[in-house]
DNA sequence: TTTAGGG
DNA sequence: CCCTAAA
């Protein structure tokens, strides 16, 4: 941009300097108008800070200029006007060139200063109205404040400044010059200015008007075009200008001309512009303000979220790729990214509600107005959205991750189960395939028993198959719940699968109890889930099933309890295993292994 | 970091 | 499942 800029203006200067030859070769004061031209820079608002100006404010300028210079031919007030304007130009440019400090432009500028400082001379000859005393004491005032504002605003300016924007609000006319103009003066002045009559009446605003008043043209134009007396660079600007200047910026300008609220038009602008990191790329003056606070939103939004990394990756392997993989989401650009998440948000939180009642079905609606702040869901929110109408067997999961992440903190216990009724039902096919695993499974336990010699074998095959079938289905219900109060708990319940558990056993036959973080990365890698840590506890509580299953087995129906039945085979093998391993429980003598031996002979007579 | 155990 | 101590 700034390069951009810096051309422009040197264009400008061109050109400038060509419609000053052209026009009015012989006034002393265009001369000078047409040196400040090359300051583009502009203070915009009362701020007091400043602004690049764009191609299209020079360009505007110079037209005024010229409409000036012809207006003025005929009238000599606005001729002084004209003249005074630059001066004014100057002084911007004196406060805008620190700030912009452009490479060629600074270097021009300068040199245009210094040859305005040797014409002042002559602009007052020209003019003794404007005395050169006063202008000086002005410029350095706006000098100065250029710099403080530079200081301060350096970078709110680069970054407009970078963009060109057409922030730029050409000089503000000499308010030494117009200061001296009388209202009637002035009101000529500003016709002059801006092509029409001003019935206001108050001398600082029109004067302020008129100082700004490029910045007003410059929205005009943009608006309409810029006229171009046959100059061309305004083009470009124009174009990004218009984006959201034709409608907007037009709106604006006419607003402000009416009356002083432009001012705080103005003002409101500038703000924005300086909070607006991404002016640079936006400038357009009108419609700024909205587009900067998108973009400045789509700054913030982008934050990177945290997510939990098991979750995301469980989802997905679950889902076996169906759903994103949560670093691509987040990976995606800001902006895009803070639309889906806002839009997800939003939807998310009337979805919410209604969303798990009717996918459960089950018609309880859980009020989880309290939706967990947690950062967890995020990604399921996004998926959600992203996905919501796609697919249905991806949405059903989506959901199911999502409730489960939403789980709300505190209370909930009901709630909890709630959410897994429904995520089992929703996971129903998966449940069902789980179911078939298991079957199969059983079947071929059965077989394997029949067999008797070799569980390992029979393990594996086993193992193998229900991997297939688990890593299609993959899981079950994921529960998480998270609760959030004082600690943010997720109790996070993955009703361990069959194909799990065997995978578990087989686990642990390979490599041997204990070794958890062995079996978890060889056996257990595909599941992001279940740490070694799991593995262990799960362990521990099949250990403890088997015995306890073979103790119990006898009076107790099995099939009772256990919501998860697990075959006999297995718990025979995993009795086989802590037997190895020494974990088999000696409490009872051998009485529990009497009687789990009679169920399973073999594993059993070998224990005993 | 993993393991083992308690809650 | 979670948490934590111990290695």
């Amino acid at each position: 941009m700034k390069m951009v800029v810096g051309v422009e203006e040197n264009e400008e200067r061109a050109i400038k300097d060509v419609a000053a030859d052209t026009h009015s070769s012989g006034f002393a004061p265009l001369k000078q108008d047409s040196d400040p031209i090359v300051y583009k820079l502009v203070r915009v608002d009362f701020d007091g800070r400043f602004v690049p100006a764009t191609d299209d404010e020079l360009m505007e300028v110079e037209d005024l200029l010229e409409m000036e210079k012809s207006e003025m031919l005929s009238i000599p007030d606005v001729v002084e006007a004209a003249s005074h304007i630059p001066d004014n130009d100057e002084l911007d440019e004196s406060f805008e060139k620190p700030d912009i400090e452009k490479h060629e432009g600074l270097s021009q500028i300068k040199l245009a200063k210094v040859d305005q400082e040797n014409l002042r001379p002559q602009a007052e000859d020209s003019l003794p109205k404007s005395t050169s005393s006063s202008k000086d004491t002005h410029v350095k005032e706006s000098a100065n404040m250029g710099e403080e504002s530079s200081s301060s605003l350096h970078d709110g300016l680069n970054k407009n400044g970078s963009a060109g924007s057409r922030p730029n609000f050409s000089l503000t006319k000499g308010e030494i010059d117009l200061d001296k103009l009388t209202i009637r003066e002035l009101h000529e002045t500003f016709r002059a200015t801006f092509g029409r009559k001003t019935s206001v009446k108050d001398k600082m605003w029109l004067k302020r008007r008129i100082a700004m008043g490029l910045t007003n043209s410059c929205d005009v134009s943009v608006t309409s075009f810029i006229i171009n007396n046959g100059k061309l660079l305004k083009k470009k600007e124009l174009s990004n200008n218009l984006d959201c200047g034709n409608s907007a910026a037009g709106e604006i300008c006419s607003a402000r001309n009416d009356g002083p609220v432009n001012l705080v038009v103005s003002n409101l602008r500038e703000d924005t512009i300086d909070d607006d990191e991404l002016g640079n790329s936006f400038t357009e003056s009108g419609c700024r303000s909205d587009d900067n606070l998108e973009h400045r939103a789509a700054k913030r939004a982008r934050k990177p979220t945290k997510r939990y990394i098991e979750e995301s990756s469980d989802t997905e392997k679950e889902s076996s790729g169906k759903s994103l993989s949560p670093s691509k989401r987040f990976g995606q650009d800001k902006a895009s990214l803070k639309e889906a998440i806002r839009p997800a948000w939003g939807s998310y939180l009337g979805d919410f509600v209604t969303r798990p009642d009717s996918i459960g079905g089950s018609g309880v609606q859980v009020p989880y107005v309290s939706r967990v702040r947690r950062c967890r869901p995020r990604k399921s929110i996004t998926a959600l959205t992203k996905f919501n109408s796609s697919d249905v067997a991806l949405n059903r999961k989506i959901v199911e991750s999502s409730v489960a992440e939403f789980k709300p903190p505190p209370d909930d216990h009901s709630r909890v189960e709630l959410l897994e009724t429904k995520s089992i039902q929703f996971g129903k096919l998966i449940v069902s395939e789980e179911e078939r695993d298991k079957r199969c499974l059983t079947s071929k336990f059965s077989d394997g028993i029949s067999q008797a010699a070799e569980p390992k074998s029979v393990d594996s095959v086993d193992s193998t198959s229900l991997e297939n079938a688990s890593g299609n289905n993959s899981d079950d219900h994921v529960t998480t719940i998270p609760t959030v109060k004082g600690g943010m708990r997720r109790k996070h319940h993955r009703a361990w699968s069959l194909t799990e558990v065997t995978k578990l056993v087989d686990g642990v036959a390979m490599f041997g109890a204990g070794r958890w973080s062995e079996i978890k990365r060889l056996s257990f890698s595909s599941y992001a889930h279940r740490t070694s840590v799991d593995l262990k506890d799960k362990w521990r509580n099949l250990l403890k099933a088997s015995f306890a299953n073979s103790q119990a087995e006898k009076g107790m129906n099995p099939r009772k309890n256990a919501p998860l039945p697990i075959p006999a085979s297995v718990l025979v093998k995993v009795r086989e295993l802590a037997e190895l391993n020494g974990q088999a429980p000696q409490v009872s003598k051998g009485s529990s292994n009497n009687n789990s031996g009679s169920s399973v002979n073999e594993n059993r007579s070998g224990y005993s």
